[in-house]
Formats: structure tokens, sequence, C-alpha cells
DNA sequence: CAATATTGGAAAGTGATACTCTCCAAAAGT
DNA sequence: ACTTTTGGAGAGTATCACTTTCCAATATTG
């Protein structure tokens, strides 16, 4: 397919697809003479992905072309992927109190977690109840440890959900759940936050209308 | 203190102290005489609350002064402000296949959560299942369940342990829980990811050392 | 075969965001 | 008297993610 095709598929503006080819986020296609190109599915799928990634994942473009390095180096194993997925999602200036890292380092080890030592997401999470304590608040160990088990159960069950086909399928699985599995976990956890509100303040008689109304 | 002061013990330069203050995040101090105004405790807190919002929640100034309306807005219930806040941090051209949105409503019903019928939170999650059906990703009943369970445990949490004081600290730890517990529990459900994906995958025992040094 | 449309490629322009810098005159400190 | 700081306002800057404009070389269409 030209271009054109390739544009009206994805809903992506042709001027957009040259500019993710200039900056290397999308293949060439094949060419064909001096002004055409050829594209294929594989180009509609990649589109279809990076427009995910930023749209839905909120990702940079810089972000992007870093992960689709990692998926499409084929040499890597899966659990290599996703540690280097995960790296490539990650802000590059994190600095984090010594004080968290060993809270961190703690609670994997508490919960056996077969983590490398040097992972920037201890650094993250880290640095996140670093933020936390700047704000004068400090999170309880017993809700930390509610965020953990809750997140080992959602990643048990992502991970056990990944599909153990192809390579390519299962690299590109692996990326979406990861960047896109956040956002449907944070709205989940919203609506759930609003229950939890509802309940511990009360509701007034309007607001359990509305409630009761939406089931 | 002069605005010196404040910028040293913020970290926040004072260009971008002025730049807040004209943008309206930050109340002006109290003016003393033509070129000189005294600022306080309460623009310490505020300032440091901006900047965690920011920099760590990853909200714009625009969400920032949107969220911070509502904590001002005395006459609100605790409810109300979670509510509004949530409205705060979500964008405003969301849109949603009503396929999608009827998987919503049906989980929040089979949950038994009390949210209002038309919570742009359902919208959001709606528009981010539908996100994932458009990169060829479709999220299974038992895993959307898992995310639900998991996010429900999260919030009953979180809610429990907020303060029960004066209005205006839980309002603030309302906030900074909502906007800053989602990195903190994104970071440990990459952390959980990890562990979940080298159990699966297996681990070379060159990473096993590394994870065992770890703990 | 002529008129029109499309393409690849590159450069320049755009709009939003979040600062950052420069000035200034009025005060405050020394 | 002299240096420093302040409030206030406007202009400047950097980054990001496009979007527009241009071109000459084809393709397609009538």
């Amino acid at each position: 397919m030209w271009i054109a095709e390739l544009s009206q598929r994805t809903e992506v503006p042709v001027a957009t697809i040259k500019y993710y080819l200039r900056e290397g986020l999308l293949e060439p296609g094949e060419s064909v003479g001096a002004t055409r190109s050829r594209y294929d599915e594989s180009h509609i799928r990649r589109l279809r992905l990076i427009r995910a990634l930023v749209e839905s994942g909120g990702l940079s473009l810089a972000r992007v072309r870093s992960v689709l390095a990692e998926v499409d180096e084929e040499s890597h194993e899966l659990h290599e992927v996703l540690g280097a997925v995960h790296g490539a999602l990650i802000p590059n200036d994190l600095t984090a109190t010594d004080e968290s890292r060993r809270r961190v380092d703690a609670l994997v080890a508490q919960y056996g977690w077969l983590v490398y030592s040097e992972s920037q997401d201890r650094v993250l999470l880290a640095a996140s109840l670093d933020a936390l304590e700047k704000v004068g608040y400090h999170l309880d160990d017993d809700l930390l440890e509610a965020y953990a088990s809750a997140a080992a159960q959602v990643a048990d069950a992502e991970v056990s959900h990944l599909p153990s086909g192809d390579r390519q399928q299962t690299v590109e699985d692996t990326v979406v759940v990861t960047a896109l599995g956040g956002p449907v976990l944070l709205a989940l956890r919203r609506l759930a936050q609003q229950d939890a509100s509802a309940r511990r303040y009360g509701i007034s008689p309007t607001t359990a209308a509305c409630a009761v109304q939406a089931e």
C-alpha cells in the first residue's frame, strides 16, 4: 500500500507518518522508484503501537523509540525484554535517599521478589516514597504492603496472561500490557477510591440514588 | 519570611515562585510596603505540594490549578473533594465506545461500587480498554477482574489510612495520596512484574545471583 | 499526450507548556 | 551614600510533537 492508505487505515496524518519516518520510529517502506514506497501490515501494526504508547500510555516519542528498539532486538529473551522495556520507560535522572532505598530493598526481600539489585525500578519506587515524605506524608508500612500485595496480584495475573506463541507477538503484548495496563489499573483504583470514600464518609440520598441508578 | 527564604527552603527558584504567583497557583504574600511581601509556612506547604504534583505526580500546571481550587473550596465535604480532585486529574476530551462503557458499568455493578453513573473515571477506564483493543490486545475478563480486585484492596487501604483530623490536612493528604500513590503502585507493579517474569521465563544463574544478592 | 495528483524528502513554521531572564524603580539594609 | 532585594511586568528560551510549505520526480487520469 502507499502512504495515503497507511494514513487512512491508521488515522494518522501523512505528515505525521513522514515525521515518524524521519525520526526513525517507523521503518522506511520498500522503495519503488524515486518518489514512491510501498508499506505493509507491519507498518500498520507499528504505527498503531506507537499511537497507543503515545496517546494512552502517555510516553514521549523518545521513550517510544527506546521501547521499540528493545522490541526489535530479536536476540533478547522475553525476561530481558521486560527489564529493558521497564528501563526504557523510566526517567533517567532518578535519585533517592538511602533510607528509602533500604526500605524498598527490605520490601523486595520480604516478598522474595527476584529483582536485579540494580533495577532502576527500585530507585523509582524509592524516589516516589521520598516525594511523599517531602510533602509531609509518610506512607505507613501497612499501606505500603497493601500496595505491594496488590501489585503482586496484578503482575502475576498479567504475566500469566501473556501468550506463549511467537516471540514478536509476545513481546508486543508485553509492551502493551506494561504501558497500557497502568492506566487501566489507575482508573480502576480511582473508581474503587470513590466507592471507599462513599462508604467511609457516607453518601447523601441524592448521591446514593445516582450510584444505584448506575447499577 | 521574604521571597528569598521561601525560595531557599523549598528549593524553588525565585523566578519560578514569581511565575506561580502570576499564574495564581500561589497566594500572594502579605504586602509590606510597595516592594516587599511577607510569606509564611502556608506558602511553603503550598509550594511543596505544587512541586510534588508536578514533578512526581506528572501533572500539568493547569491540572494543579484545578486541584488546588478544590483543596481551597472549604465548603466541600471530603467525599466531594475526592470526586472533584479526580475530575481535575482527568483529561477532558474523553471518548469511549458503548461496548467498553457497558463493560465498565457491568464491572462496577458486579463489585457493588458506589460510583456516580456520570463519573468521568468510568469513561476513562472505558477509553483505556478501547486503546488496548485498538492495538489488537483484548483484556480478558479474568485479568480485568484481577485489576479490579487489586484496585479495590489498594483503595480501601488508602482511604482507611486517611487521617480524620482537621479538614485542610485531610484534604491535602487525599490529594497527595491520589496523585502520588499512583506512581508508587505502578513502580511496585513493575518490580512484581520482574519477579513474575523471572519465575515464568526462568532465570539464568547470573540473574539469580543478582536477585539473591539484592536480598 | 496533457493536465492533475501523489510521493519522498527536507526545511521551516506552529502552538502549547513551563519556565527563565531582563528591567525597573521603590525600598531596605549597612 | 551605597549596595542589595523586592514586586511587577514583559520578553525570551527550550522542548516537544507535530504541521506546513516547498520541490522535483513520478503516476494517474481524461
